[in-house]
DNA sequence: TTGTAAGCGTTATCAC
DNA sequence: GTGATAACGCTTACAA
């Protein structure tokens, strides 16, 4: 009833080479853009390929370069907005300079699990590793592991061997926390990420600096998971002890978390307690009231880090790029509309 | 001044099949896992691969299996909660099964864009795609392409030719629809998803259908684009005209937004309006008031999409997995409470 | 149970 | 500029 378009076999550059009337050899040099070709061939060549729809053999390419064009993803995500963003950037990114993705999810931070999904990156190939989890953990087990493969992951600190992001978090949590400090505030608590994500260690680094810096108490802090659940339980903790006036959350979910512990337990959030968070996820404005956050570009960090790996795989020199600085946002949750502090 | 553990070359088959003194062919029936070996000689080629750190080359093999071991996702996310975690669900099921998994996203919901990503799959040798996205255009695209690769995607209606996974998203939202009804509201608004998507379609059918079974008034839907934001400012629209006493939003996000517009309207939820939700995002639960809305089992569709495909992949019969139905979850934004509804 | 031969579709290397 | 020839590492025949 239809018409027979393909014969079985998907057309190979031999096919190509017969219609075109040249040697297979010809063909691949048209496919790899070869100067030396003179243009009538050239487009006889291109014309045969369009007539055969023909489309390159990855597989085949990949066995004679040895090289898989697939950048892998190591994340440890349960569908948080920030990596779910950087990840679908790091997929636009690789795609445009025509890179494959693969993502391996950690189903647990252990170091079994991350010894898992770094074997199925291994046994895929990747030609470099992008860290989207906790990374000191995942750094273990990548130097037990011997793997050599290059890997780009978020840094603060300028501390390390493989080529790292430059996000500058502890500006970002420093600004948080001055922020607080300038409306007034002296007894602010942080709520932490998990502390083998580098990201949570320099925003509590950052968090510390300026409040070390303005001379203030030092309250111990609590350490979180990134979920707003840990943020409702943290906060219904801390309204028992009120010997605080403002949290700086390490991230918006357990902000959001925290604000509704806080409103259950009778505090009006910011007349009575102000909180700040980081992220700036799309619903941190939506609640009430208004969350004051620290916006960050996920996307930008996607898109960079896909960048610096890509140099770093074609052996391109180390990129100064720019840092980025995570920038505060002020909503009103902790504006200074809240002159009046209550300190308990 | 470190040992030299390689020699250039990664070991291959026949490094293997020298060390154990077989043929590359035995090491290779070894690798498949071939019946008729002998126990000895299997353990002999066994140890070498482990002495040698042998790793099967993927390419070679695909090569000539032309089968790539891939499945590729087609999303559409810009970070939300329920994708993300589909797709992490799909990466961990798809791993467990020995099959690596490539996502592409969509930058804009145009036929341009489509095209564009799948041909990045095409090239990719994807076997399999699993649609996360606006499945009408694609589909259309798709057929347009005349590419011919077995495909899953979310459906509720029964009649498709390609497998779909069996989420009722229309009795979610019939469940979320009654519920306001039995609240004893009687003009009710439904804020709609984009209506290329059919977890869209389908929650507006749940809608409709509750609505005329109760012989309601039909107010006409708004159209949504499922961000917080659009929740807003469709929220600012509602309150001016405010001939409703509760809104079905189709998913959280929008409801979040909503109630935002709505508090700086001077209503409150739920006394002046109810709000009723689709998803129940993480968050759901600590915006104030706690929104009612309907869960959804979204790392359960990750997990039944990669069944169905591969068991389409393997040829097997259509398994008649049971529907998944998403479970109404009422959480107080619009409970019992609000007997006394106030009517505009 | 094991070995030998051929070929998958491409690029690299050397001729012409 | 272009063409032959030889890999790349594996699996699918077929033979022993």
């Amino acid at each position: 009833m239809s018409p027979e378009p393909q014969k079985g076999r998907a057309p190979s550059i031999r096919d190509v080479a017969r219609l075109a009337d040249v040697s297979h050899q010809t063909v691949s040099r048209v496919l790899n853009g070869h100067p030396s070709i003179r243009d009538e061939t050239r487009q006889r060549v291109l014309d045969a390929m369009e007539a055969l729809k023909y489309r390159p053999n990855r597989a085949a390419r990949a066995l004679v370069t040895s090289r898989s064009r697939t950048i892998g993803v190591l994340s440890a995500t349960t569908g948080e907005y920030g990596p779910s963003s950087s990840i679908a950037a790091i997929e636009d990114a690789a795609r445009e300079a025509g890179y494959f993705v693969n993502t391996a999810n950690l189903a647990a931070s252990t170091p079994a699990a991350i010894v898992d999904a770094l074997k199925h990156l291994v046994l895929q190939d990747v030609e470099g590793l992008i860290v989207m989890a906790p990374q000191v953990r995942v750094f273990d087990v990548l130097a037990g592991m011997a793997i050599d493969i290059p890997y780009v992951s978020l840094q603060s600190t300028g501390q390390s061997d493989h080529r790292a992001l430059a996000v500058d978090q502890i500006a970002g949590a420093r600004a948080a926390t001055q922020h607080l400090i300038d409306l007034g505030h002296h007894e602010i608590v942080h709520l932490a990420g998990p502390q083998d994500w580098i990201e949570a260690e320099a925003r509590m680094r950052g968090f510390l600096d300026a409040i070390i810096e303005a001379d203030l108490r030092t309250h111990p802090p609590i350490l979180g998971d990134w979920t707003a659940d840990f943020g409702y339980y943290a906060g219904r903790e801390l309204s028992r002890y009120r010997d605080f006036s403002a949290v700086f959350a390490a991230n918006d979910l357990m902000a959001i978390g925290l604000m509704h512990a806080f409103r259950d337990a009778g505090l009006d959030v910011p007349r009575d307690v102000s909180v700040v968070g980081f992220d700036d996820i799309p619903v941190a404005q939506h609640v009430s009231p208004p969350l004051t956050t620290v916006h960050q570009e996920f996307r930008e960090v996607g898109r960079r880090a896909v960048a610096l790996l890509l140099s770093e795989l074609r052996g391109e020199p180390v990129s100064q790029s720019e840092e980025i600085v995570p920038a505060l946002v002020v909503r009103g949750s902790s504006g200074p509309v809240h002159a009046a502090l209550v300190h308990y």
